[in-house]
DNA sequence: AAGGAATACAACCGCAGGCGG
DNA sequence: TCCGCCTGCGGTTGTATTCCT
């Protein structure tokens, strides 16, 4: 028995959606919601639609919120990175740019930010498109000045080691906030993320580490630059902690070598993440202070 | 000015997995 | 436990627009 179709495919009507079914749609749905149920939708709603079109009519474009037109440099370098890691899984990169959908993240990788990265030569018009765009960038550098700073603190009490000591950290709310990129560094064995941070290790090595928040990775105070090592993990639940940031930051150049080595982090059926640590050493028990920073710009 | 090529993005399709009966 | 329905996802296609020759 094959499978049911979703809708009566003669008397649904296909193609693009007019302004009147727009508004019907945006005015049903405000009014009494989706119902959890898509395919009875558009009856009610007097569409002559499959519940499925009308499903993504909804999330692509008439739901709040969305946001349309050029991406940023850095929402480029956001979906760079996530793609470089977990491959084209784009509700979850989409999960990452607030206003994005995965609709727009998958046309936009695959019919521009690829080939940019894979070193296609843009036509003259984009050229000249380009060129405009980084002349807006640095205008853009020379008027924007960070005005003040909002910094919190949060400390973690971590009793897990390797791997496990990445997902307990991962899992924690905060780090699901886009500001911070997930980094880690030493002490005998630390995992945080952006902003400054210290740490009191059980062994009593840790000391105050701060680190330079426009180009982490780099501790400012002086001392042995943080070593990172990549670890692939199982637990789907991850992706989670991942949304803290880019949990690896590639450059176009890395992601390009990757993409033309056919790597995207992991496998298929792994989930990728950064952690870092002295090569080959557990990450021991401590409490770890994670003090955050958030700048703002006129 | 016209036709073809390139680009952008909306929409469709089929599959997998979750969930409830 | 099985089965069918429904949703969500990712790949692909269709089409309008813009640009180039």
């Amino acid at each position: 028995m094959g499978r049911a179709p979703c809708c009566d495919k003669a008397n649904v009507k296909k193609g693009p959606w007019s302004p009147e079914e727009d508004i019907k749609l945006k005015e049903f749905i405000e009014k009494y919601g989706t119902g959890g149920n898509w395919i009875a939708l558009p009856h009610k709603a007097g569409l002559k639609r499959c519940g499925k079109s009308c499903r993504l009519r909804w999330l692509n474009y008439l739901r709040p919120n969305i946001k349309h037109g050029e991406f940023s440099p850095d929402e480029d370098r956001i979906i760079c990175t996530l793609f470089a890691n977990i491959g084209s899984r784009w509700s979850i990169i989409a999960a990452q740019l607030p206003g994005r959908t995965d609709n727009d993240i998958k046309n936009y990788w695959n019919t521009k930010l690829k080939k940019k990265l894979l070193g296609f030569t843009p036509s003259k018009r984009k050229l000249l498109q380009l060129q405009q765009q980084q002349q807006q960038q640095q205008q853009q550098q020379q008027i924007y000045q960070p005005c003040f700073e909002i910094s919190t603190s949060t400390t973690i009490s971590s009793t897990y080691q390797g791997k496990e000591a990445a997902q307990q950290v991962l899992s924690l709310d905060h780090a699901v906030q886009d500001q911070y990129q997930m980094k880690s560094s030493t002490g005998s064995s630390i995992l945080m993320f952006g902003g400054e941070t210290s740490c009191s290790s059980s062994d009593g090595s840790c000391t105050q580490i701060s680190y330079d928040y426009n180009n982490m990775g780099n501790n400012i105070n002086g001392g042995e630059p943080i070593v990172f090592e990549h670890q692939c993990f199982y637990d789907e639940k991850m992706m989670v902690g991942i949304g803290g940031g880019e949990p690896m930051d590639y450059g176009y150049e890395e992601i390009r070598e990757l993409l033309l080595n056919g790597q995207n982090g992991c496998n298929d059926n792994m989930y990728f993440a950064a952690a870092a640590g002295t090569e080959g050493t557990n990450r021991g028990t401590g409490n770890y202070k994670v003090q955050e920073k958030v700048m703002y710009y006129h």
